[in-house]
DNA sequence: CCTTTAATAGTCGGCGTGACTATTAAAGGG
DNA sequence: CCCTTTAATAGTCACGCCGACTATTAAAGG
């Protein structure tokens, strides 16, 4: 912030990358967007895009996913800053520092191509590896910090439509995690966390076939989970 | 990431910004530069500067930290990235956005005024108030990631020396989380995790006083904490 | 009406942890 | 040289959370 006078200034162009998360069918899924120019062109990428001289990082990210998930609305939608990326190189062309987000959908309307992308497509995370750029490591650190506040925030709710039943907010848990987790117990801690959610009284959601229909909630007003929800550790990791 | 054939590029200067944390006499103290030059001269502010062309913005806020503390070996120490402020308007003069860090330090070598500060000062962190720009801002922030990073993490070593006792140890929880801690739990807590810390055989430190001497530990090879040692709530906060 | 499916209710033991008390070790003063 | 002082170290106890598991209930479909 000092030095203006002392250091010569050197231009940077400042974009932003958006981890774009929803579940479909059970899994976790990134919006992707295939490449139209060189480099990379015919790749696939996270989408984003540049930010304008009269907008934040956080505007141009907000922005950005309106124009590429096609939804109308995304003021409500949880869009949460990741870091910053900065390395000389990571961007053939010119220097290009990028601020990555990390956005949750509740559903997963069909991709539109925004306007710089040839297509857009929600593809299983599982299966979003060889991105451009340095996209594959900005996706990995996406999901490792989503995981992470699943365990202390009441963020699951975000990938959530407004009432939805407690196997549903499950399988958030479990598809960003990867892990399955008990059943009743899930159920206990969540409705024992004040604020959580709430009930939807008497409604109830089909579950599609048979069987007893479950009961519907609503995100409550809490944002914090104390005690954490700590994922299922496969041994505690020393190092 | 795309389009840059279809927008306008538009620079913008990038510059890191610093939260060098330390302890002073059981407090915890943030290095603070004068500003010399308008806007906001003879202000206090966090150290910083422009990231250079060839320089990521973790190598440019590890230059700096090394130009601010005057240390000449600064490649061990824990730096670690916040978030990015962009909003336009943060600096009255330029578009710039500011990549910002936090720091720790095990001891408190004198302040070396940088190139562009008129002086350098370790202030208190409850003295540091009407710092320049969004400042304040940004050192909240950053005292508060240190605070939640303490909790799952074995980062407190960094604000220890290489061989440090357990009291010292507490008292840089208690420092951070601005709590009084139980000294035979935290005890308990630190030797029962794996990892964390490991005893210096037959090396004591005298308290400066009378007393019995300490035990010295070294930092173990662990980075995680599990389970995490949660700082006490002042009854939860459930929003 | 019976079967099926899944939600919901309840139990039990272990472990981590907060609160607290007791003991030990060593330095310094008299 | 002993005795006081100071702080480190050791140990106890009960509560609450949580993982693992079993049992019951409710409702839809054949």
């Amino acid at each position: 912030m000092d030095g203006y006078d002392k250091h010569a200034f050197e231009p940077f162009a400042v974009t932003v990358d958006l981890a774009v998360f929803t579940l479909r069918a059970g899994a976790l899924h990134v919006l992707l967007v295939e490449r139209g120019e060189e480099p990379y062109a015919g790749q696939w990428a996270l989408p984003g895009g540049f930010v304008r001289p009269d907008e934040s990082a956080e505007r141009a990210a907000r922005r950005e996913l309106g124009e590429e998930t096609g939804l109308t609305d995304v003021s409500g939608l949880h869009l949460e800053q990741l870091r910053t990326y900065s390395e000389p190189g990571r961007d053939p062309r010119m220097r290009v520092v990028s601020v990555a987000f990390a956005a949750l959908l509740p559903d997963a309307p069909e991709a539109h191509a925004g306007s710089d992308a040839a297509r857009a497509r929600w593809t299983p995370y599982d299966s979003a590896r060889g991105l451009a750029f340095d996209h594959d490591r900005i996706l990995a650190d996406a999901r490792e910090r989503v995981g992470g506040k699943l365990e202390y925030t009441c963020l699951a709710t975000a990938f959530c439509p407004p009432e939805f039943t407690l196997g549903e907010l499950q399988q958030v848990y479990e598809s960003v995690w990867g892990t399955a987790l008990d059943r009743p117990n899930f159920r206990r801690k969540v409705l024992a966390t004040p604020g959580f959610v709430e009930a939807v009284p008497g409604a109830v959601r089909l579950t599609g076939g048979r069987g007893k229909p479950a009961a519907l909630y609503r995100a409550g007003p809490a944002t914090a989970l104390h005690p954490p929800l700590l994922r299922p550790t496969p041994e505690g990791r020393p190092a």
